[in-house]
DNA sequence: TGTACATCAGTGAACGCGCGTTCACTGATGTAC
DNA sequence: TGTACATCAGTGAACGCGCGTTCACTGATGTAC
């Protein structure tokens, strides 16, 4: 196999996954600020110390941990806004959204982690940006094929001025080809699923839409009609 | 004045108000999971236990800080929406939506305290919910008065099934007469609001959308078109 | 294949810090006669 | 107005808990000859 041969080696990658298990448990048990190095020692059945030999800190492994989940939210928006037909851009959208909805309420904290209250002592390091724009590039796939095939379109006049500028750049940082007034509508789509998830996690839903389903596939639905995806 | 008359229960009035300044300040600084009664009692230069005098708890503290910031939200939100002609439905929503963006980067922990991550071991009790609808009620308040005087309105069905009965009982239960079809997409633009400023004070608008005021300012009147909402 | 040495996983004790909360107390302020 | 008593703000010590991180160490695993 392509893993390390000796023993040690082994041992040693088991250990490290073991850390990041038992440290996301953590996470999905207590919230982000619960999780800490002795806690996970504990669980492991280890000495705190012995934990330095894998990772450099508690900042590290929140990092890793960030990584990690950024990563995962984005194969999952992959996965689903890659099945089906690709020019059902409609669907495709809706797909991506409601993959992202139902990755947060499988785990709360670790969505909490990269889009909620930053975690207090923790400032994300740069490393993170690129993991996390990874994310938005695979919710606006649909959008981006869709003005590849023709579609694709809403009112109005492109925006210019100072968010037109901010539009071109995004677009080419994202490496996507998107007009910018799409794009404003795109970005604003994605902060309205974000929104929603934050309010349902939150329970600023309870009494009024719970479950929140309905509400989720409306609203995504909406969006996917106001950005002219089509299926 | 209506104040109490002893110098005694003056005082003690003046402490409690200046336990939750310093409180408000701690979260500022800190942020809501860093807020501790030691810290507190440091700072006003007390001794830790004298604050069990004023507060029975950390915990109800903070309930009363989370009162106290829904309530001051509340109230930003009703002064930006009823200043101007009350007709003016459209640059009324604007208006409460950009003050909600603006007391939050003014005061982002305070902020988090309400729509971020949970508050680790602390547990909103049932008395915030109400003062957390009057946000809602004070934005959604231009569309209220947009349907009273016969504008507002959106395309397609009204939604059926279950989310046309959670909007009904939400009509109801926030006194307010707004049509299905309407109240769903304020509700998703209420969303796409508290989406927006999450990404913007999480940092995920750094290095595209920085400042964000073009592109906040451009999805809030989108909204407002959306709603049919007129000047 | 056997042995000497190097590497490194994990231990255990400690440092210095933080926290919420309880409890018996002192002494100043307020109240009732 | 003066005095006896009750109230209550604030003290100081303590309990029991948590945390991240460092450091000198033992003993098993791996490597080079």
């Amino acid at each position: 196999m392509a893993g390390p041969h000796t023993a040690r080696a082994r041992a040693r990658v088991q250990t490290l996954a073991d850390i990041r298990r038992v440290a996301l448990e953590q996470l999905a048990a207590e919230g982000s600020a619960g999780l800490s190095l002795r806690a996970v020692a504990r669980e492991l059945g280890v000495v705190p110390s012995g934990l330095y030999r894998y990772v450099a800190s508690r900042d590290e492994l929140v990092t890793t941990l960030v990584l990690d989940a950024y990563a995962d939210l984005a194969d999952t928006v992959r996965g689903a806004t890659s099945r089906g037909p690709r020019r059902r851009h409609h669907a495709r959208w809706v797909a991506g959204a409601v993959a992202v909805r139902t990755w947060a309420r499988a785990q709360p904290a670790r969505f909490q982690l990269l889009y909620g209250s930053p975690v207090p002592g923790y400032t994300a390091p740069a490393e993170t940006v690129e993991p996390a724009t990874a994310v938005v590039v695979a919710v606006l796939a649909p959008v981006v094929d869709a003005v590849a095939t023709g579609s694709g379109d809403v009112d109005g006049p492109p925006p210019g001025g100072t968010l037109g500028r901010q539009l071109e750049a995004v677009a080419a940082g994202l490496g996507i080809d998107v007009p910018p007034g799409l794009l404003s509508r795109a970005v604003a789509a994605w902060s309205e699923v974000i929104g929603l998830v934050v309010l349902e996690l939150g329970g600023h839903f309870v009494g009024g839409f719970e479950p929140a389903d309905a509400l989720f596939d409306a609203a995504v639905r909406d969006q996917a009609a106001r950005l002219g995806l089509q299926d």
